[in-house]
DNA sequence: ATTTTTAGTTACTCTAAGGTAACCTGCGGT
DNA sequence: ACCGCAGGTTACCTTAGAGTAACTAAAAAT
């Protein structure tokens, strides 16, 4: 009696946009539909975080149910995962396009410091969860760990060339580097698409302070 | 036979060094306990994140266990609450500290950043939980939100009077503030007490940081 | 047309961890 | 000597929420 009733009933699923697909060239329906999810988990983790979203949070963001995730995703902690590698890789992109320009050091760090802003506030809105790197499983955390200390190096050797070129002073560059990026890193906590400042204005504005943290003569 | 059993056994709890009570002045034994808590407590919500820590790991970390800590806080949110109240109630006491030396706005701000800075690392070494704030309950996190508005707000003026006094470059204040913020606060990422970094070096390398990011004159 | 696969659904299980109840113990006041 | 309470302890309750089983519908494949 309250088993195999209600099946074909009228008021089963609305018409709800279900999944938004759209955007990300990829080819493969599925994939789309994984990064879709991606996305949409990342933009909630961004602002309740890890654990205060659940999966029920993140399936009714894209109309769906509990169970439907499971269809692209092994469990809670691959969604965490996939968000750090989205948002590692969109740092690692964004420092290789900004290496493209050939220009001094200083510049490219600049270039970079932009796009990777830019990056995070519009194409991924908001999302990135790089808060929350310990709530990876250990094996995630250090794949996620050794990516980002690449990056990090390839950073401190921009800022080694950029005083060896005497375009700023002499300073530890690995200090140099947490602090710029700690601050742009900082950005997915109080930015939101809605607010007051546009993407692009604060992208300029803050490639410019961190250009400007490093002392150029 | 389960029950009142190994009451005086010699195997109980063994001679640890139970609540590290010591520092801070207040006399009350019951709050010196309670703030040793906090402390812990922030300790451990630093590397693991709030809901990555059970109530149990803050009770073994004090070496006691679970219950025993009801006497001190009515529910684990408040735990979080406490820590951030001290952390917010630390950067207030820099401003004001900083506020102290009368110079000029510029040599204020770097104070404070060198004072906070300061006060993160070693004092609370490396607890605090800037991270996080959206698990606190909503009344929580709106009395937070409050104190740091304020905060916001009075380095703000800090920044513009520095502009009015020709000290650096004119800039959006709020962004400027934002930018330094995001790095400072995002010393607790990475520091370690035991780590290559001193703290003091730190403090003043970062304090540099900040004032140069607002292009000084 | 019929079978198979894909994408979803409803209804459930199960465990970790927050919180509580009830009980023990030593110490300061009388 | 005795009380009472502050600070603990062990043993338990409870629930939220991750993950699963079993089933349905539609759409591709044959």
């Amino acid at each position: 009696m309250n088993k195999t009733k209600i099946s074909t009933d009228s008021t089963r699923p609305p018409a709800a946009p279900r999944w938004n697909d759209a955007l990300s060239g990829a080819s493969d329906p599925r994939e789309i539909r994984k990064r879709a999810l991606i996305l949409a988990a990342g933009r909630v983790f961004g602002d309740k975080g890890f654990h205060n979203t659940t999966l029920d949070d993140i399936a009714a963001a894209l109309a769906v149910t509990k169970p439907a995730l499971y269809r692209y995703v092994k469990n809670k902690h691959e969604i965490l995962f996939e968000c750090h590698r989205m948002a590692v890789a969109m740092a690692e992109q964004a420092l290789s396009e900004a290496e493209q320009s050939e220009g001094q050091a200083l510049s490219v760090l600049r270039a970079f410091v932009k796009l990777y802003i830019g990056k995070m506030t519009s194409e991924l809105g908001t999302c990135v969860v790089l808060t929350e790197y310990y709530s990876m499983t250990a094996e995630h955390s250090e794949l996620i760990q050794q990516r980002r200390r690449v990056l990090d190096r390839r950073l401190r050797a921009l800022v080694e060339t950029a005083i060896s070129e005497g375009a700023i002073e002499p300073c530890d560059p690995k200090l140099a580097v947490f602090f710029f990026m700690g601050a742009t890193n900082s950005v997915n906590r109080w930015f939101s698409d809605g607010g007051p400042v546009r993407s692009d204005t604060l992208a300029e504005v803050f490639a410019d302070h961190a250009i400007q943290s490093l002392r150029p003569r």
